[in-house]
DNA sequence: CGGTATCCAACACGATACTG
DNA sequence: CAGTATCGTGTTGGATACCG
């Protein structure tokens, strides 16, 4: 049997061979740009697809059809397609995906939080070297 | 007086005229790639440059100095030179960096814990139409 | 309505070479 | 050692047009 030697042998978040970890996949999925504004607005109801697109404002219908299959795929997204015409979609979170939203919305008033500070810190960089 | 008309007139993270909010932009610096692999090793103790950059590896200098420039910029990690020859420059985290690192660290334990759920997910999704 | 397909510009990123 | 500068390329993401 192999001996422990090292602790934390394989690094959070290390890459493997050749590509990302799956961690690092996840988390670049659930903190996309999109991503996190989809999460944020499904935490407070379920929305269909062109309702959900003026809630968050600016998304292609690309980028969000992409981005609801991402988490769809993932697991964090249920879609409800209901044959109907005109078709009607409608996006919910899984039990998974409330989880991760709740997560990354604390992350997110953390960081608007954060601003004022961050800004500040900003300003002392610039002018200690851009005069 | 300005009087508050809306509550949450501006939703979380939502973009302005032309650009992305400030908010947007604190959290991709610190969920960036590499920024956040920077952020949780640092939260063990202070490192150099070389010496960060082979305890993260796969990084590029150029990735690892941008990264850094990023984060001391925006008041997560401080920077230390030492006037001497050859040159020694120290990279610690502020308490705000420090802050950031442990919510950031948090997270990546967390999405790691979920690989199995996604993984299994994404079977389930890919069967349910790839065959 | 709820997508898909295609095109294209912008940029992120790595490799390499060079500097203080 | 700790960067900076430059270049080349692959990916990202928006606009547009079309489909069931």
């Amino acid at each position: 049997m192999k001996v422990s030697t090292e602790v934390q042998a394989r690094p959070l978040l290390a890459d493997v061979d050749g590509g990302m970890c799956p961690s690092r996949l996840v988390l670049e999925h659930v903190t996309s740009r999109w991503g996190v504004l989809v999460l944020i607005a499904l935490l407070e109801r379920s929305y269909r697809f062109s309702e959900l697109r003026r809630r968050i404002g600016g998304v292609s219908e690309k980028m969000l059809t992409q981005t609801l299959q991402t988490l769809e795929r993932d697991g964090f997204v249920h879609r409800d397609a209901k044959p109907v015409i005109p078709p009607r979609v409608d996006y919910t979170l899984t039990p998974l995906g409330e989880d991760a939203a709740r997560r990354i919305k604390a992350l997110a008033l953390w960081t608007e939080s954060l601003v004022p500070d961050v800004e500040a810190a900003r300003a002392r960089y610039d002018e200690s070297r851009g005069q």
